[in-house]
Order: C-alpha cells, then structure tokens, then sequence
DNA sequence: GTGCAGACTTAGAAGCTGGACG
DNA sequence: CGTCCAGCTTCTAAGTCTGCAC
C-alpha cells in the first residue's frame, strides 16, 4: 500500500501508477480562477485573556493598585516585553502608554499619568516562573498538550482545494499585543487589537460547508471569490492594512507559483544579454529619465537590490530600495583604493539591515550618478525621474511577466549554478561537498545582503566546538599510536598477506576517527563564515530548487543532506521533477 | 501620473524541541 | 537521566506588484 504523497489526504494506493501524473501536471485554470472548491474550518481565534491571581500585583508610584481587567490585560503585554530593549525605547513607550489610556477607565486614567511610576516586576516574574513550570512539567503533561495541539491542527490546520487536503500556512489568528516593528520604527509599542469574528471575512466555496463561527458570534462576511487563494482575512489596526490566512508552501498552489517564478527568472537568462546592451546603450541617452531608468537598472543587476517602492513617510521606518535611494545613500569617489569609479552604498534596506558595500562603475555610470545629484540636498531622491512602476513598465516591454525581483531571482539561481560548479570536486568526501554547497549558498546570500544578528550564543558554541576538536586531535593521536605497537608487536604484515586482526582494527579506528575530525573542522570553517549570514532566505525564496536536486544527483548527495522535512515539502515539485542534467 | 486597496512574496526574530553529550 | 543548544518551526512584519478610480 501507498499513501499519498501529493497532498495529506491520507487516501491509501494499491499501486504508485496514479502518480505518473503528478499533481504539478495536473490542469490549470486558463480564466484567472485559483481553484473550484474550497471547504476549510476557518481561524483558530486566541484564547481569551485570563486575569492575573489576585497575588501578583501592580504598583503605581510605590503603591499596590488593582487594574481593570481591559487595562490589566494591556499591562501584561508590556510586562511580557520588560527584559527586552524595546521597552527601554522613547517612541515604544510614548505610543505604548497613550494606546494603554485608551484601555483605561476613568479612575485608572486619572490615576495613572506617568510610565516611569508604573512597576510591573511583579508580573513579569509571574510570567518568568509560568514559562519556568511549562519547562518542568512532566512528560505526560506535556504530551497531552502535545497531543491537544495535534488535534488542533488535524481539525484547523487543513482544508480541501480541488481535490487535495492541503496544509493551512496560519489558521491561528494573530493574539493581540504591542506591535514590534523593526528598525526605527514610528509605531512601535502601540496596541495591536485582539481579533473578533466580527472582524473576520471567510472565503470559501459555495457547495462548500461553511466554518461556523463560535457560538453566539458572526462573521464579517462569507464570500466566495474564486480568483484569490486566501481562507480568511482581516484588517489589521496599526496599518490598517489586510492579513490573510492562505496555504502552506507544501500545497498545490503554491508550488506551481514558486515554479512559475523561477520559469520566468529562466526566461530572462535567455534575454537578459540584450537588456544589458540595452541599458548600456542607454546611459547615453539624451533623455533624463531613460539615463535614470537605465542606472537604476544596472544597480538591481548587478547588485542585486530591491525595485524600492515609495513609502508613506512617518507611517513605517525609514527604509529604501534601488528606486527610492537618495543623495545622502551614496558617495561618489573618482579613485578609491586603487579602483577608479567607486560608488560607496550606505543605506537602510528591508527590514531595516544595513547595506553596506563599495563598487566599482562603469564610467558612464559614475558621470550619471554626478549628474543626478547636481544641486540637490542630501534628502533628495537620486531618481527623481524614476519609481518602480515607471521601471516596471518598461521591463514589461522588455520580456513578459518581467519585474524588477525577477533580476534578484534571476541573478541568485545562476550565481549558486555557477558557484556549485566552481567549488564542487569530485575527489572531496561527502563533509566537504556538502560545505561547498553551503559556500556556494553563502555567495547568493552575501549578494541578496541576507544578514542575520549574530547568535548570542555563537562565541560559547564556536568555543564548544573548538574544545571538542582538540579533544579529536588527542583520539586520533592515541589511536594511531595504538596502531604502532600493534604493528610491532606483530612484526610481520607483509604486502600481499592480510594484517592481523588486531592491526586492521586499529587502522579502522585511525580512519574513523580521521574523519569525524574532518567533519567537526568542516563544521568550525562553516559556521564562523556564517556568523552574519542568513542562508535559509536565499534557499527558500531564491534558488531555484531544480538545481540543487540536480547537484544531488549528480553527486550521490541524499537530498536530505541539504533540505529539511519542511524544504523537501515545499520544493516536492522540483524533486519531483528535476533530473541530473537540469540547467537553470 | 497618482493614490490607494488588495494580494501575494520575502524577511529576520522568537519560540520550541529533540537529539547529542556528560 | 538531565541539560543544553542547534536546527527547525512559527510568527508576523515588511516588502513587491497589480489593478482600479480619478
């Protein structure tokens, strides 16, 4: 018998014939419709608040004060977050404290005037020791909620599309609580609501059994769209902006986009030749905005940058992209180091992560870049003939379905192509080919500027990995002078004739330990040059999966070695169906 | 063109857990 | 058998891009 493996149904096969036509070659919709059916329980909503025991207390300015159960709840937010910076921050704690008076009654906000008197110790530490019993419980206790979870998820975290049980990415709805932006952000600490039914829309299909809402409760509203893939959705109060609960990567809808993406990135490798001669050719052009547009261009090319769509100013950190640079984001330098034509980046990406870096320029690129920036002031645009639609819309005219994050696409799969080709020896063992594979994603990270804080842990753990090294060095040592005196001690393990037990085992020992050695030091090498690197965005939104399972392939590489569970769900197309020979 | 809503992808951090290790 | 931490999972913010109204 053979379970499914395209989607979770659970039906059971006599035979594995079915799937010789994958679900990824299945038929899709010509008309813009997303599925056909759609049948889901809809959100898990958060647990209601629990108020605090009556023991563990708050104090304004000293003194013991009771809270309303509205303000208590909002306090415990903050007092959740008090070991860590945010809470330390000016603007966290402005917009935190007047969205908490908010919450007040009367009395409270009369009462309660100034953040700094407010002592939420008492409740932190109650928080600290709940976390401290969750740890200690006993195995038992933890399997039941374990198990709870289970149900949870069998019942919520899964609906029907078209023919397939699929996996549901988010069915829990957000809990309420202080917003965290990243980065400088003008919002942050304010309240993020709790979400009610009746701020919940459902999507699903007509002959679907529509979720009920809790009892005593209604929804928004029930609607059917078919030309959108979301279950569920709602708007934010901090943004106002719209959440949706959609599928799992591991699902039908999703695989088939992400292969489309990288179809498109595939067909810009077979143009992309022509739109540099373009854009090169357009450096000269008499007209501003085409200089701009063709700059700007070179810049999301060559260094991979972001389209950098206009932002609300005062609405969310202050962040660009190529599009959205300004004056003051680079400096120009005639001769720099020895190179001639360097431009010097320095600015705040998505997410707020510095991009930092210094290149050399095609001259005619440097003498476009003075020119934009003549008479302007620091806080000036340096496009200021250019934003990411006017750019779009000539990529359009370029290659079709062509956009700006294609080139990032684009330029991460063949740079890991090109990379695994580069590093990957035959003659290395699997360790070592597997540490060229994570070089080769390290380049594509590096170019994406995919950085991460480094852990806190990272000093002890290189330091753990260190000690057990030398403690390697030691065994080995010993074991290959365990190995001379069994040599000779036997004297005689002439060519042609076997060793004698003893020695064979001896020389195993030496081996086996040689390389769990080499592995631990691959280990070391790896980790230190990934200290500020975050690898798992390029595998996972960049790299065309078809070439690492081709690489795989061709190695005899178990493609566990390089995907997790989770990987291997979300690129099931792509190891469904790619080959050794595959080109990107 | 511009502004905005909407839908969807991309992103790093936080939280959790299970397997290695003493 | 308990501890610890790396790797995985979850979370949700922050982007991109499209389409529509004016």
């Amino acid at each position: 018998m053979y379970e499914c493996i395209t989607c979770y149904c659970g039906i059971k096969y006599i035979t594995q014939m079915i799937w010789l036509i994958s679900r990824w070659e299945e038929e899709r919709y010509t008309d813009g419709s997303k599925w056909k059916f759609l049948e889901h329980k809809g959100p898990v909503f958060a647990p209601p608040y629990e108020p605090l025991p009556s023991n563990v207390k708050f104090y304004y300015d000293g003194k013991h004060m009771k809270l309303s159960p509205e303000a208590e709840e909002v306090a415990t937010f903050f007092a959740k977050m008090l070991d860590h910076e945010y809470t330390t921050k000016d603007i966290f704690r402005k917009n935190f404290f007047k969205d908490w008076r908010k919450e007040m009654n009367a009395e409270e906000k009369a009462k309660l005037t100034d953040l700094k008197k407010c002592n939420f110790t008492e409740m932190s530490e109650y928080f600290k020791a709940q976390s401290e019993a969750r740890k200690a419980m006993t195995k038992d206790e933890k399997l039941k909620i374990k198990e709870e979870n289970e149900r949870l998820l069998q019942e919520y975290g899964f609906c029907i599309m078209d023919n397939h049980r699929e996996r549901i990415a988010n069915f829990r709805i957000e809990p309420p609580g202080l917003f965290r932006g990243r980065g400088d952000h003008p919002k942050m600490g304010m309240l993020k609501r709790r979400i009610r039914p009746k701020d919940i829309i459902i999507n699903c299909s007509k002959d679907s059994k529509h979720p009920e809402p809790p009892p005593g409760t209604k929804w928004k509203e029930v609607r059917h769209d078919n030309k959108v893939t979301w279950l569920v959705s709602w708007t934010e109060n901090i943004q106002g902006s719209i959440k949706y609960i959609m599928l799992n990567p591991s699902s039908r809808i999703k695989g088939e986009k992400d292969w489309q993406k990288y179809e498109t990135a595939r067909r810009l490798k077979k143009c992309v030749d022509r739109i540099r001669t373009q854009y090169h050719e357009d450096w000269k052009s008499k007209e501003m905005r085409i200089r701009q547009r063709a700059v700007a261009l070179y810049f999301i090319d060559k260094l991979a940058l972001r389209a950098g769509n206009e932002k609300e100013e005062g609405e969310t950190a202050d962040t660009v992209g190529c599009c959205s640079l300004r004056v003051e984001h680079i400096k120009l330098y005639p001769e720099n180091d020895g190179q001639e034509y360097v431009v010097e980046f320095d600015f705040l990406g998505k997410d707020s992560i510095r991009y930092y870096n210094k290149v050399p320029v095609e001259k005619r690129v440097f003498k476009n870049l003075q020119l934009f920036m003549e008479n302007k002031e620091p806080d000036d645009d340096l496009f200021d003939r250019l934003n990411t639609s006017v750019l779009n819309k000539h990529l359009q005219e370029l290659m079709d379905g062509l956009t700006a994050k294609v080139f990032r696409t684009y330029n991460a799969s063949i740079t890991l192509q090109q990379q695994l080709k580069q590093l990957t020896s035959a003659d290395e063992n699997l360790p070592a080919k597997i540490l060229s594979y994570n070089r080769a994603n390290r380049a594509v990270a590096i170019l994406c500027n995919h950085q991460r804080a480094p852990p806190k842990t990272f000093e002890k753990s290189m330091q753990n990995l260190q000690t057990k090294i030398d403690a390697k060095r030691d065994q080995l040592s010993d074991a290959k002078r365990e190995l001379k005196s069994a040599k000779a001690d036997t004297k005689c393990c002439l060519p042609g004739q076997p060793c004698s037990p003893v020695i064979t085992l001896c020389k195993k020992a030496v081996q086996r330990i040689e390389e769990q050695l080499m592995k631990l030091e691959v280990q070391a090498t790896d980790r230190e040059e990934n200290k500020q690197i975050a690898l798992g965005t390029s595998k996972l939104n960049y790299l065309d999966p078809r070439i690492s399972v081709a690489w795989c392939k061709k190695w005899g590489i178990p493609v566990e070695k390089i995907y997790n569970k989770t990987q291997r769900e979300k690129f099931a197309w792509a190891i469904d169906m790619a080959d050794e020979d595959f080109e990107f």
